[in-house]
DNA sequence: AGACGATGTGACGAAATTGTCACTACCTGA
DNA sequence: TCAGGTAGTGACAATTTCGTCACATCGTCT
């Protein structure tokens, strides 16, 4: 379920887009104020982002801004009443990813929150190549190069490298791993997990033994850190 | 079991009131005047509140307000006869999550506290990131740095904190703790919590000798206060 | 069939985490 | 002020989790 966050001041709005979004299927966290909007921003880490021009306190130009800086891959989308001078160059200045004036349909702006939650999703999921340390990998040959020598991996150590790049900085557990990587029909130990984090290690850390990037989390899993 | 607060004059209402939610299986205390409605609210920390806005003694906006300022995360309630001339928008002002107007179904009026409580549960467990002090927590990562310094913590801490964070001004008992942070099935002393809570305040507080955020209730339990 | 690489498993010491206890300090009501 | 309960604190032991290794298994290629 996508988690999307409204910045509106006006409550009948508020009440419509929520509304709307809900029975939408998605995940609505309002806030009615410039001043907390970033404050609820960081506590829900939302998926998108839709904001109301016009606030109460803190500009929502600022805002606009003070999000992207912070989290540069959330998008946008601007709320503006018809009457406000906007041009999109303007906008794109800010930060903003789209935007609808009002008055607007619930369904119209629906369906530009779907195609860009749409958009992040795939743009996301495919690392297709990436490099850290001394470390070049591409998928697509699957080829994975340490200071420009040949480093051979198994199938299994792709795939699970692959993972990891694509969640990094999150905490995984070994379930969810054994889940992701080896799939739902398979169920080895997790123990198992434990070995082959340990052959990533050794083939892919500058000291295998006090690991930068392949951390461990005591107790809940692993995660990767560029 | 949610505890919620009725602030109600007229004795039959009370009484139907606490008829309808104790058989839905709340716990349900009532204040039958305004005077003392506060010091009720703050001696039993509720959940939600129901409150008829005409009130002996002090004003129901001014109670709603008040009670807002102090736990803004307390969905409140309102209930109004017809006759009164009241603005949606007014009320929202006060800082009322819900209204309804007398005569009322029991039914419906406890339909929307169960859909309040609900969101609150919803909401305020997705809680992923949040700072306090000079603290920055991040749950995805399970990272918390104190002045931009990475303290670590260990997987039942995070568990703790995030409880805490979920129900911030609430007081908390240690059963409730036990119950939510270590599950069901588990059953330390209740002496396990306090060197919890010990760890925490070593890591998290300025002076752990005379904590500020990790507040004792002498002979309740703890609460959380940002 | 034999060889080889890839993968999964169990064992075991090392490390981290967590629960408990004992003792002290504190609070509260009589 | 005293007694009795309640909470803070540090040390310690029990338990859980991790890293690592050797080895079994499996499939594939020759």
């Amino acid at each position: 379920m996508e988690k999307i966050l409204v910045i509106e001041d006006d409550a009948a709005v508020q009440r419509a887009l929520r509304r709307t979004f809900e029975s939408a299927g998605f995940d609505v966290a309002i806030a009615s104020d410039g001043a907390v909007a970033m404050e609820t921003f960081r506590s829900t880490m939302p998926r998108l982002v839709i904001l109301d021009l016009r606030l109460p306190g803190k500009s929502g130009q600022d805002l606009c801004r003070e999000i992207k800086s912070e989290c540069a891959n959330v998008p946008i989308l601007v709320l503006s009443a018809a009457s406000d001078v906007l041009d999109k160059v303007l906008l794109l200045e800010l930060g903003a990813d789209d935007y609808v004036t009002k008055p607007f349909s619930p369904r119209e702006l629906l369906a530009r929150v779907r195609a860009a939650v749409r958009r992040l999703n795939q743009a996301s999921d495919k690392i297709e190549a990436f490099s850290f340390d001394d470390v070049e990998v591409n998928f697509t040959k699957m080829e994975l190069h340490r200071a420009g020598q040949l480093v051979p991996l198994t199938p299994q150590e792709f795939k699970m490298l692959r993972f990891f790049l694509n969640n990094q900085d999150r905490v995984i557990s070994r379930t969810e791993l054994l889940n992701e990587v080896w799939g739902y029909n398979n169920y080895p130990t997790t123990r198992t997990v434990d070995t082959h984090i340990l052959r990533l290690r050794q083939k892919l850390e500058k000291d295998p033994t006090d690991p930068i990037h392949f951390r461990t989390v005591h107790g809940t899993g692993y995660k990767f850190v560029r």
